[in-house]
DNA sequence: TGAACATATGAACACTCATTCACTTGTTCA
DNA sequence: TGAACAAGTGAATGAGTGTTCATATGTTCA
């Protein structure tokens, strides 16, 4: 058993080397990695969740968003970017106003598994 | 156009009214919503999601999960409560040792949705 | 052009969180 | 029982994050 896996803690690694080697094949790249936690943290927010559903149902704009919401138009359009930055929302300018909707179906998907989970 | 949900920004909401009647019906509860986005949290963090993805071979020991990771057990201890208290893992002594495996299969299709919308 | 409106953004602040360190708890076995 | 091992935990710390505030950018319309 090689010990370049061993920092501190036991002797050796009771797992079976097999074992081993199949999870060090299956782990996701850095990036990969990087990019999954990414768009998770993005769901663990209270508010980009809300933003969500409220699109769930229509596109809108900033402001009627943060009225719905009861949030100023600066915290909104801030969670906006961040949603928009891992490619959940994407925007439509039309005037003044800029219009807000959901880019795809995968949303709806991952945020209904987690409830699922949630709810037992 | 009630102005209880008016908090500073446009004077008015343009969206329809049944929209926003809508969009307060579909809302989670605050404690769902608080569920939910802790759970998506959870998934937000890569060693949180490295260890899951050990599990997803075979249970394991705590002391393994932090020499195949690279991380001290404390690390990992702390992170494996965090993943239960959420219960996307269960526990199971055998002497000095501890097994932890997956509580449930959500675990896999979440992250498997979050892969799918990463890699595009 | 200039006023008014809708949105975007950078800095600051308060708060949260992952890891480390030191130590405790729980178990085995000689 | 006591030494050795595996895991759990509280406090501290450094890094990251959501909101606010002030202000900038972009658009419309008179």
């Amino acid at each position: 058993m090689e010990d370049r896996y061993n920092v501190e803690c036991c002797d050796f690694i009771h797992a079976h080397e097999d074992v081993v080697e199949k999870v060090r094949q299956e782990l996701p790249g850095e990036d990969t990695l990087y990019d999954l936690t990414e768009l998770f943290r993005i769901f663990g927010d209270s508010t980009r969740v809300r933003i969500l559903y409220v699109l769930f149902e229509s596109e809108m704009c900033v402001c009627d968003i943060a009225a719905l919401l009861g949030m100023t138009q600066s915290a909104i359009s801030h969670q906006l970017r961040a949603l928009k930055n891992v490619r959940l929302v994407k925007s439509r300018r039309e005037g003044r106003t800029v219009f807000y909707s959901l880019a795809d179906d995968h949303v709806k998907t991952i945020i209904d598994q987690g409830l699922e989970h949630v709810r037992e």
